[in-house]
DNA sequence: TGGATATCGATATTGTAATACTGATAAAAT
DNA sequence: ATTTTATCAGTATTACAATATCGATATCCA
């Protein structure tokens, strides 16, 4: 793999797709697959699809042929990090953040949360999922002693700035927010934002579109 | 508002941070805000700002002051669809559907889910959160007597084809899709993936940098 | 009242992601 | 053996989103 290269977010975000698609394809016993076939499957241009591929892959494709898909698939994993776990803890054990707790596919992402925090005393010293909840005032001491880098915000927008904050002065470089609002952090911490209310805006613009075609 | 034309979808994602920003800034009792003022709040550039609100705003701008901050909440409420609700319903009630079905704050976007759907005999007839979940078979005469055209996606991906299926033949014209699955649809029906895998990749390549820099 | 300043809207430029093109090559077909 | 075909890799082009520039204008301050 050549991990020293980096993917745009555009291509990065198509990785998963890849191996989805991989991992039907090697499913129906095929062993290799072209980037036109990929590309295909996936509605994408069959270029942009190679061009992806020759970013992370030391995989040469055949011509006439393609790829070795054992290989795109490893080479993949790799990149993604789903072969070495990252730990993470969580910050806001509601309904949400049960949901996250209890999703056992986060393994399969190299994600493993290893303890949740929420201030709520009935839900401290709860065991969710196996995962255990912790008052929010240990985060710091937890994450510093086992050099924890990601955290989760699931808790109501107007707490998550302040969750944030304390995320940061424990050491944690990349933030998973759920939480519908625009956090600010020092430059070398990441923020990825799950946003259902821009997912929303598209479906609601799509939607709209609909019925004024159809009258 | 202009409601004939049609945002980007970068555009359209940026929409709720303005609104975001703007509820926030009336509450601070300011009435006027320029948009160098909203994009150093956001990080945004401000002339995309101000191109992204001439868009779909008919509000016009007044030098050296900004633009009236309850004309521009309504005018990006308006197009997002907040004040007329669409209806929507949703298959799969396990963790995260529970979670979904439980979030009060679809609402004030405009969305509100009125019935579940699930296949498991212990959870069909219950209601959560006020919502009912029905059989699965009673999919399709809902969603057509209801003239339901939103649907959201929680089963697991390997179940998600097959809802996606009935969602098509049920008159769904945009699909919420939670399933970590690349799902095949007709051209007029949309589908709006929410991709944690493609999220934790993103996390991932930056914590790789992070950790790579300091060492 | 006149000059300085911040912002606006419109237009030009830049930057980057996606796509198209080209020659090379391996496999299949004639 | 030769031709055809599908694909690859590299390079060129295109398309579009983001940013910069510029003249106009409303407000503020001297
Ligand atoms: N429920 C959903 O489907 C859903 C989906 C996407 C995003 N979100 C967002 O996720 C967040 C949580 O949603 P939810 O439905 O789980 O809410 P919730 O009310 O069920 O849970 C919030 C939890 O956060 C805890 N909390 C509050 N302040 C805290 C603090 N300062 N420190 C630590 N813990 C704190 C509360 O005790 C509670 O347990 C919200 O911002 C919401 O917008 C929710
Ligand atoms: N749990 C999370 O945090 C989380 C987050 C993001 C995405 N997802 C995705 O959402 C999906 C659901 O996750 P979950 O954790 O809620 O799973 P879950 O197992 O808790 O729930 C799945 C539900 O779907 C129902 N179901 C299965 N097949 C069905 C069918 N054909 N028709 C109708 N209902 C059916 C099951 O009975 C069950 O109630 C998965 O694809 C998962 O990858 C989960």
């Amino acid at each position: 793999m050549k991990k020293d290269v980096n993917l745009t977010v555009q291509a990065l975000q198509r990785m998963p797709y890849y191996l989805q698609c991989l991992r039907k394809v090697k499913e129906n016993g095929i062993q290799i697959v072209s980037a036109t076939a990929i590309a295909n499957e996936l509605n994408l241009n069959d270029v942009l699809v190679r061009k992806d591929i020759s970013m992370i892959c030391t995989t040469k494709g055949k011509p006439k042929t393609g790829f070795i898909v054992d290989e795109l698939i490893e080479n993949i994993e790799d990149y993604l990090g789903y072969n070495n776990t990252m730990d993470a803890i969580l910050v806001g054990v509601g309904s949400l953040g049960k949901a996250l707790l209890g999703n056992s596919e986060f393994n399969k992402f190299g994600l493993n949360i290893i303890a949740a925090f929420d201030i709520d005393e009935d839900i401290i010293n709860q065991v969710i999922c196996g995962k255990k909840v912790f008052a929010i005032e240990k985060l710091q001491n937890l994450c510093e002693r086992m050099h924890i880098h990601i955290g989760i915000i699931t808790v109501p927008a107007e707490f998550a700035q302040e969750v944030a904050d304390k995320f940061v002065n424990s050491g944690i470089k990349a933030i998973w927010n759920f939480a519908l609002i625009k956090l600010s952090v020092p430059e070398d911490v990441l923020v990825q934002n799950e946003n259902l209310a821009a997912s929303l805006a598209v479906l609601s613009q799509h939607l709209r579109n609909e019925m004024d075609e159809n009258k």
